[in-house]
Formats: structure tokens, sequence, C-alpha cells
DNA sequence: TACTAGATTATAATTGTTATCGTTTGGTTA
DNA sequence: TAACCAAACGATAACAATTATAATCTAGTA
């Protein structure tokens, strides 16, 4: 964790930017909040806990450049609200997701999946593929067993 | 062209909406421009040309209706505004896009292409997948080409 | 004709995000 | 330490996309 935060460290320096006390508190947030695909909002609701007198605006600036330092992936999944997730660390490509059309839940697939799709893209749409989105709608496991639940019951 | 509407003319009725005229309208110039993604604004300007008294907030809604019903895809590029996209007929899943991050040109993959990955998720993650959005981001064939032209020229 | 439900328009309000501006901070040099 | 400067800050205004509201209109029906 530290050594992680040492290393985002490093990245803003490397731009000649500082790591201020801001910057730690929301990077600590997305870090803490990992698995979650937080937004704008949220993140400055729980960095509110952290660094009370922090600004709305500068949450949003943070998001903004650790998004251009590649740090966090800005995802939109069409509800109107920019979502930023922590990048694994040495992932070439972005991962993909599973939103749930009954419970919203999203959850990640980390495996690329997508080689032989892209080989084929790029060689027939004569397209130079730098990064994907992908997204799955549909219905996740938990409420797959919740419904089989009910249908037991009835 | 005519029997298209005809059809929506169905669909919305089959869901008890009418065909009003400015319905017609919307969904006119969403078939005179299949090709391109246009935002609700693109699609407000073109219509007030054939209906000049129409409101933004009908096209917003009859687009919104659109959508519910299906005729159309709400797509989003991560840019901030929403596209209207017309369905392929009879198409079961969403097609993908090509965006260029150079010229900023969207360019539509009918294919389907993801049968094998889909099974692979359904199978592994074992979420049943209702619909997907796959976008590459990357180098269109014509900011390509224009590369090599200026390379020549140097 | 009067009635009713749905659709429409203009406008106000809301929401997510970005820009502005005056102030503060942190690092550097004297 | 003091003085300086650029970067970063917080509060707030501005902005753009979208949605809600309220009054009005229209088509169909009794």
């Amino acid at each position: 964790m530290e050594s992680r935060i040492d290393r985002i460290k490093k990245q803003l320096h490397g731009a000649s930017y500082k790591l201020t006390p801001q910057r730690e508190a929301t990077v600590r947030v997305l870090l803490e909040n990992e698995e979650d695909h937080l937004s704008a909002e949220d993140v400055y609701l729980l960095v509110k806990n952290k660094a009370p007198d922090i600004g709305l605006a500068t949450v949003y600036r943070t998001l903004e450049l650790l998004t251009e330092l590649k740090v966090v992936d800005k995802i939109n999944f069409g509800d109107g609200v920019s979502r930023y997730d922590l990048r694994q660390e040495g992932a070439a490509h972005f991962h993909h997701h599973l939103v749930c059309i009954e419970c919203g839940a999203v959850d990640e697939i980390q495996e690329d999946l997508l080689e032989d799709v892209e080989a084929i893209v790029e060689k027939r749409w004569n397209f130079q593929i730098k990064d994907h989105r992908l997204t799955f709608h549909g219905i996740c496991w938990r409420c797959h067993d919740n419904h089989d639940e009910k249908e037991e019951s009835e």
C-alpha cells in the first residue's frame, strides 16, 4: 500500500507534479476502495473524512491529473457519471466490466480475451488499436441465484 | 424507408404510444442520417428543419422513448454527450465502434466477433449476457494514410 | 359539444463538470 | 530567517446536457 503510494508519488514527480496532502488523501481513498467504481462525488465524500477542508474542485482536478498520468481509468457506463478506477499496475489494456441490469453491480474481468478479435479488426478495418472498452450487460450470478431461491420457495 | 416508419409505428402502437408528427419527423431524421452518430442536439437541429416548432424536450423524450422500445441505441463515447443510433432491424446485439483518437471519426463494425468471448464469460463468470458494448480507440485508416503521405513528402 | 388522456411547448430546475479568482502553501534563494 | 514565486488550493460562479414542471393543445370518444 505504502509502496504503491510511493510509486504514484514518483510518477507525479516525474511529470513535475507534487503529491500534496489533498492528492495523497484522494489516492488513499482510491486504494482503499479499489474494488468499487467510485464517482467523483463518491470520492469527494470519502476524502472529506480524511481531509475535511478539501474542495470538490480539487478532487476533480486530482482525478483528472491521475487520469492523465494513467494512474486511474475514467470510465463511463452510460449513467451520466464518470467513474474512476485505479489501474492494475503494468496492465497494458483496459479491463472489462460486467454490469448487472438487475442490481447494478459492476464486476471486473481482468483477462484480456480480445487478442483474437483485435487481430481481426486491425487487419480487416485497417485500424491501429490503442485501447478498448468492453462492457457486458446482463444478469450477474448473485441475481441469478436469487431467482433460483425464489422459484424454489414458490 | 416508408416501410421502416410503418414498422416503427406499429412498435409504438404495440406499446400504446402514437406516432405523432413530431415523433415521425424525429424518426425520419434518424433514418436519413443512419450512418452518423447524432447527439440529441444534432437531432434537434435537424428536426427543426422539418418541424420548426418542435421543442428540445420533445426530442429528448422521443429519443428516450425510442431507446426504451429498442428502436435506437443510446451510446456514450465518454465525451459527455449521448448519441443515438438506429438499430439494425433484427440485430440481436449491439454493433461495435472504432473511435479514432486523431480525428474523432466513429466507424462501425456490424459483425459480432464476440461469440467466443461471450461463451467464455457466460461460463466462467456465470453471467447471463443480454447485450454488450465494445469500442476500440486507436488510429483509423484515414489518419494512417495521411501520416504516410506526410512521411513521403518530408 | 364537452370530456379525457396523452402529447407538446416553453421554461425552470437539476446535475455533473469545469473555469475563474483571490488566497495559501511549499520549495528555493538570498 | 525572510522574501519570493509558481503550483495548488477552496469557494463559488459558470456551463452544458438533461429532466421536471406547468400550462396549453390535440385527437379521439361519448
